[in-house]
Formats: C-alpha cells, structure tokens, sequence
DNA sequence: CATTCGTCCTGATAGC
DNA sequence: TGCTATCAGGACGAAT
C-alpha cells in the first residue's frame, strides 16, 4: 500500500522518463479513476493533450506533474525560463494504484484505467498507464497555485515557487528538509485525540499511512491511543525520529509491499515487508521483548475499520487513552 | 471550529 | 461447488 516512501519511489522512476515528453493523446477506460476532476472526462483529456510534463512533484503521498502549454522547447527537459505551469496532472495512489511506463506492445493490464501516449523519445517507453484494482486512487487535473511556504519540499524540491492547489493543505512529510518539529509539536499538542490518530493526518504531518504509523509507534515504544494534548515533547519527537528511520529503510530498500497489489515504476515489487516489526505480525513474538528474553505476542486491535498492531509489554495502553 | 464517522471499491479468502 | 460475509484502507465530505 502506497505510503510516503513507495510513492517517492514512483517519483524518482518517472522523472527522467517524463520530463520534457508532451502528451500527445489520452485513453480514459474507466471514469471512475477521474472521479476527483469535476468537469468529466472530455475536459480532463482536454487539458492533457498537446502539453508537455515539466517535472514529478510530491507532496505527502500526493504527485504531480506541472504541465506546460505546447511541445517542450527544449528536449533535454524543463526549461527555468519558461512560462510557469498553470495547471498539473495530479496522481493518488489510493490503495492500490501504480504508475507504470510501458512500450506499447505491452498489453494491457487487468485494471489499466487511463493510458497516456507521449511523444517518441529514443530508448524510452512511450506510455505511462495508470492501472488501480481498487479505485481508491485517481488521477485529476488541477491548478498551479503560489506557496509561500517554498515549494513543495520533499526529496524532490522543486524550482517553482508553486504547489498544487489540491495538496496545498498537506503538511510536510517527516522527511522533508523543510518539516519543521517544533510547528508539528504546538499543532499535536492542541489537538484532543489519540496519536496514531494524529499521525495519519495528512494536514497534520504527511507520508503516514497505517503501516508506517505501527512501525514508527512501535519503535518509539508507545500507544495508539497515547493522549496528544498531553504528549511529551520527548515522546513526540522519538515517533517522528522513529517515523523518518521506518521510512527511510523502506525508501532504500525501494518501497514496501506485502499485498501483492503495489509495485514500483518497473514493475518490481518490494521487499520491505520482511523487516516489520508491528504490522500484520499478530500472534507473533514482538523481536525487541524478545531480545531481552521476554516471551510477548504482537496484538491486532480494530481501530476504526482498520487493525492496530501493538507489542503488549512495550507499548503499554494508557489509563486515559483515546482513539 | 475541531473531531469523528460513513463512503467509495475489488478480489482474495474463510466459512457454511 | 457455489454462495455470502469479511477484510484491506486513503481521503473527503457530512454529521456531531
């Protein structure tokens, strides 16, 4: 399941694919993929055709690419004094969404939903399909707004002081030169809620999705339902530390997957998952009590419509815990 | 305003 | 065998 680090993984394998290539026709075969870009299918494929893909961008798990009117002036790519994209092809993954770059003898995936025909360009694929089981992810037209917080930030800074309007209100992701502790600290503190809770909100901090939240709270040793008003900021800064580590393993070691459903730009899926120590390991020894000779059991508790995987012994629920 | 909950989806799997 | 129930969950908008 796409999170901050796979879908940083599809970032950096479409880039130099994509950049500078124009989108020269689009096929939508499901419209349900669209379903984020109000003005339907003709207008999205309008606004597509004849433009040429600036750059991949990501905020949180949101991507992009910055669109500029016309065939690209330049073949090596973007060109900085160019007119600025007004408008960007936006990406969710959702659950279950890839991007992939095919040559078109390929044939189609199972659940390819839209595939976009580029111009030529020597020794690259000349489709990128966006194939999604689920139909939790989507793909979206949207416009190019100022920022005046510098950028989208994230590992792929880019050189256009513009972020895209529909991820204008995702927080940077704990691996962001830009992430600020101290303005995710006074936010957490002023909310009343659990702090897995918290941590999944993209406003609040970005990249966080289910695994990663038990991964980071079980390596800093606390619980779900961990009050964030009263949050020590020691505590505080240990889950983030513990987030970033979590996610910079995975990002080395190119994306977690365990479902089957999620593979990378090429088509390879990752490996990551044999290093959980939290997730989808119920009934099974937790690996730090276990180093210390101690025998505990990895729980699975509900927690909304999803599961929470917690060592008993070394995340302790707290008497006045909230969901 | 802050917070929580229902909804969107498919397909693998379990149980009868 | 073939049916139904359950589960996986990101993000948004409605409800509280």
């Amino acid at each position: 399941m796409p999170e901050l680090p796979e879908v940083e993984v599809v970032r950096r394998g479409l880039v130099s694919w994509l950049r500078g290539r124009t989108i020269t026709s689009v096929d939508v075969l499901d419209p349900r993929s669209l379903r984020r870009h109000a003005l339907g299918v003709e207008d999205f494929i309008g606004n597509l055709e004849g433009t040429t893909v600036a750059d991949v961008v990501r905020r949180g798990k949101f991507l992009w690419m910055p669109l500029r009117e016309g065939l690209s002036s330049s073949p090596a790519g973007s060109t900085p004094g160019g007119t600025a994209p007004a408008v960007a092809l936006m990406a969710h993954l959702g659950m279950s969404g890839q991007l992939l770059m095919q040559d078109p003898s390929v044939p189609d995936e199972k659940h390819l939903k839209v595939r976009l025909r580029l111009s030529q360009s020597e020794g690259m694929p000349d489709q990128l399909r966006f194939v999604d089981q689920r139909i939790f992810g989507g793909l979206f037209v949207t416009a190019m707004i100022p920022t005046d917080d510098g950028g989208p930030g994230g590992l792929a800074e880019s050189p256009l002081p513009l972020i895209a309007e529909e991820a204008a209100h995702i927080a940077r992701d704990p691996l962001d030169p830009a992430f600020s502790f101290d303005l995710f600290y006074a936010r957490l503190r002023k909310r009343r809620t659990g702090l897995k809770r918290a941590l999944l909100d993209q406003g609040l901090v970005s990249g966080i999705g289910n695994i990663y939240a038990d991964e980071a709270l079980w390596r800093a040793c606390l619980h779900y339902a961990r009050p964030t008003d009263k949050l020590r900021r020691a505590d505080a800064e240990r889950v983030l530390a513990s987030a970033r580590e979590v996610m910079l393993d995975a990002l080395a070691a190119g994306g977690t997957s365990f479902d089957s459903l999620y593979v990378n730009v090429n088509g390879a899926s990752g490996y990551f998952d044999r290093s959980l120590n939290a997730y989808g390991r119920e009934g099974q020894p937790c690996h730090r009590c276990a180093a210390v000779g101690i025998t505990s059991l990895i729980r699975r508790e509900q927690f909304m419509n999803r599961s929470s995987y917690t060592c008993p012994v070394c995340q302790p629920r707290p008497r006045n815990g909230r969901w």
